[in-house]
DNA sequence: ACTGATTGCTACACGACTGTAGGTTCGCCG
DNA sequence: CGGCGAACCTACAGTCGTGTAGCAATCAGT
């Protein structure tokens, strides 16, 4: 008879202290949720990515939730870091359009740059759970927050009209998000040089143009 | 004794016929949907919803999929009915500024009115199946292609800067589809006249203006 | 090499959902 | 009023994930 259960005797796993093993594990946990979506990212899923039996998740984590919550710590790090360097230092001096203009290409590098990173961030992977959409929309507004702030130096600076910065940070923040998605989901057909264009497009048919800036000094 | 297990003997439900029983799960459907989040979404939850066991649902709908796929279809029909009408018709004659706020304020009004209806259009239901993305995907190109339309036309006739219309197209989608979620989730902080007004803000800093385009004609 | 603490594995008890077979009730219609 | 088909229900078998108890392998230090 074949033999029909070959107790296929799981081979040893390598040993790790914990440390080791809670990085290995988020590492196996951002395959599993870049290749098959949040949905899918099980403790069950995350072992067999990992190869390793359940107990060992969670002698490293109390359960999916405080492990994903660790995932999103790393993540965030890593994404809320290169997001935050694109912000406008204090002692920024060009024109609000420049910065917009400048970030915008910084954010599509970023993306483009570490794509398992940022697709969890951008949403575009499926089915994000409570407790990560929650984590994402407080970044979100923290950076939003950053973003309102630069808005108001520059546009008082610039001197324009009177516009709503809040909404406007608003629709700043989406289209920062959106960029991101386009160049990861269409590479091909969106490339950084060609939104960057657009957008510089539309920024030059705005008021008031750039040269205006020069003289207020 | 208290009766351990009252074998609580389902009551029969109401005998409907197939066509009645589907209208009847998928109203069940949404409000778990809606109510719940995707990820809730299951048979199960549909029949308990519904007051009825598992084979009636399955008696109506071959499973979860095509079930999905029906309540998307109905959505579908009235969410899109909505939006299609906030399109310009062949003979707008106006500003394409004009047509922006008009399409946004509608908009918005359409979300307030059937908020059931927008929220899982709009992705703030938690954890969209694949199939459901999708499907949602498809329909947000479709429009898009009409907003690309309806602004080719419009800019042509400005005759203002080229612009990427295709990428501008994306980004008043966007926008849209973000103020939607805004009056959804925060309708105390953004009402219709805020966003609109803001709307109407950017759009006045925007060259030409308004009354370039009367002496074009 | 020996030994014990550390790390991993096997195995079990649950719980939730799926899908279906087969019996039961309802209500229309002769 | 009796039958008969449509519509509903119960019950079962299967799958997949959770969480834990207890055994087994590994490796570090003597």
């Amino acid at each position: 008879m074949k033999d029909v259960t070959p107790a296929p005797k799981r081979r040893y796993a390598k040993r790790l202290p914990v440390e080791k093993r809670r990085e290995h594990l988020l590492d196996a946990a951002l395959r599993v949720l870049v290749r098959d979506g949040y949905e899918k990212v099980t403790i069950e899923a995350i072992a067999r990515e990992a190869d390793v039996t359940r107990p060992v998740v969670y002698a490293a984590y109390d359960g999916l939730e405080p492990l994903l919550h660790a995932l999103l710590d790393r993540t965030q790090r890593r994404a809320l870091a290169s997001a935050l360097q694109l912000m406008p230092a204090r002692t920024f001096e060009g024109d609000v359009d420049d910065w917009v203009l400048t970030a915008a290409g910084g954010l599509i590098d970023a993306v483009q740059h570490e794509p398992d990173v940022w697709r969890p961030v951008l949403g575009l992977t499926q089915n994000a759970p409570v407790i990560v959409r929650d984590r994402i929309d407080s970044t979100r507004e923290l950076i939003r927050g950053y973003i309102a702030d630069a808005l108001q130096v520059g546009l008082e600076r610039r001197g324009g009209p009177d516009v709503d910065v809040d909404v406007l940070a608003h629709l700043v923040m989406i289209t920062a998000e959106h960029f991101g998605r386009l160049v990861l989901d269409q590479p091909e057909r969106y490339d950084k040089e060609r939104l960057v264009g657009a957008l510089e497009g539309l920024l030059s048919a705005t008021l008031p143009q750039p040269e205006n800036r020069a003289d207020s000094a």
